[in-house]
DNA sequence: CATATATTTGCAAAAACCCGCACAAACACG
DNA sequence: CGTGTTTGTGCGGGTTTTTGCAAATATATG
């Protein structure tokens, strides 16, 4: 019985399901609970799944997401908002910019986090409103309906006022010579500003954004202090980023 | 059963029947009263219930369930933001508060319309991205979560450097002698800002509204334009507002 | 204010968990 | 092929979590 099998089988089970229990499994398999134990942890290690005492649960039987919209690459924003939610700490103040991504990490901030966010995007803003305790701060201006943020020189002049701890950014591009790029021109100024008035620069990345390049840069890759993306830390495609001293999640 | 279940299962129920039983849900899980009592606590301590003698109920000023909320009076609101949808004219900018009434108008504004919102109301701007025409302008600062607007003195200050045609207010409370008054007293200092720096003042009003009062007063009753009601123009209620010279819709 | 009903608190037992270790199979490499 | 390394697994023992019970306390309600 491969290990490989056994997770397969569990991700399975969860989605019809929507949990596991841990004797069950071993059974099932004849293991130890111990060898589902450790599978349990490195699925939810890598944000698949949720362990909890006895088992685990599926993320989809989480109450705070309703509706599952067809999302592009969908499942690796969800693992990827799964590993940056724990590096919001209590007290801090966050920049949040718009994006699928950071609506997913929006929606898994734990409940008992006591944080400031600022955001420029309306559907983190009504998510956030359903948070039990963080403090929740919107930038004013113009909207760019297409992508549901605010945008324009209020929102720069607001930004310019507030020197934030984190900044997280749903990245559409990176490359570890040009930089993080955007095709949007006032989202891009936005974005810039944001990256400018924080002290660490947090960015989301799915694997396929990696080396591309789009018209506008928004900041250069040594701005940055953490990427969070499903590929392994080997993977070659990191390593520029890893020599420039960026940690990756 | 893992402790998971019964809490996902538990905030399912007080989303949509508000409240919950200790005695029913230890029935239902088969487990003691005591097990039941230590989930809500874990839940009321996250903040995302209130646990209350004999069980626990939604925490209403955190509502999870303000969206699928069966709204109060809602065939009125639906009939007065009807009526409403006809005041807005092509190239006005115009003042959109919260509340539920006002969310019904703009989900109804004639797609053609080609006018300006601005508005604190998160729900209103995530609505009105859809529409085709509106400019739309978001208003930034705190978010009240409760009432899913912003308030505080970025949104005073922003309010005052602009001078709108119009001014659509959600009223909650209206009384012919006292005028507009309202709640919450952030709200209170917002709404003035709008009342003030608008040419035109449209109330929209359901009927158990009048003649009610609030501790915090917004503006006087000569400072409306138009009411916008179900009553019929002839009820008696009506008639100061009219001898003021307020037109009635 | 009396009584039934809930709740809190401390406790103990069972279940689940974590950690370190050992061992075997698979693998890498000279 | 031999040898050292990595990976997966099970086991023992100490720790934590969960749960029910009982006694003491608190709360609702007529």
């Amino acid at each position: 019985m491969l290990k490989e099998e056994r997770h397969n089988f569990i991700l399975e089970e969860l989605r019809t399901k929507n949990k596991v229990l841990t004797f069950e499994l071993s059974h099932i398999f004849a293991v130890s609970e111990d060898t589902i134990r450790r599978d349990l942890k490195e699925l939810a290690d890598q944000g698949q799944i949720k362990k909890v005492h006895g088992g685990a649960v599926s993320h989809s039987l989480n109450p705070y997401n309703y509706k599952d919209r067809a999302v592009y690459a969908f499942e690796e924003k969800i693992q990827i908002a799964e590993k940056a939610k724990y590096l919001i700490r209590n007290q801090q103040v966050v920049f949040m910019d718009g994006g699928t991504t950071n609506l997913e990490l929006a929606r898994r901030l734990p409940p008992d986090l006591n944080a400031t966010i600022i955001t420029n995007s309306i559907p983190i803003a009504a998510l956030l409103t359903e948070h039990p305790n963080i403090e929740l701060v919107v930038i004013g201006g113009k909207m760019l309906k297409s992508a549901q943020v605010t945008i324009g020189p209020e929102v720069i002049d607001t930004l310019s006022g507030i020197r934030a701890d984190l900044c997280i950014l749903g990245t559409r591009s990176i490359h570890h010579q040009i930089g993080i790029s955007e095709i949007d021109w006032d989202e891009t100024k936005v974005k810039r500003a944001m990256l400018n008035h924080s002290n660490e620069i947090i960015c989301l990345v799915i694997p396929e954004k990696f080396g591309t390049v789009q018209p506008y840069i928004i900041g250069e890759t040594r701005q940055i202090s953490t990427i969070v993306t499903t590929l392994d830390k080997k993977d070659k495609i990191l390593q520029p980023f890893l020599e420039t001293g960026i940690e990756i999640l």
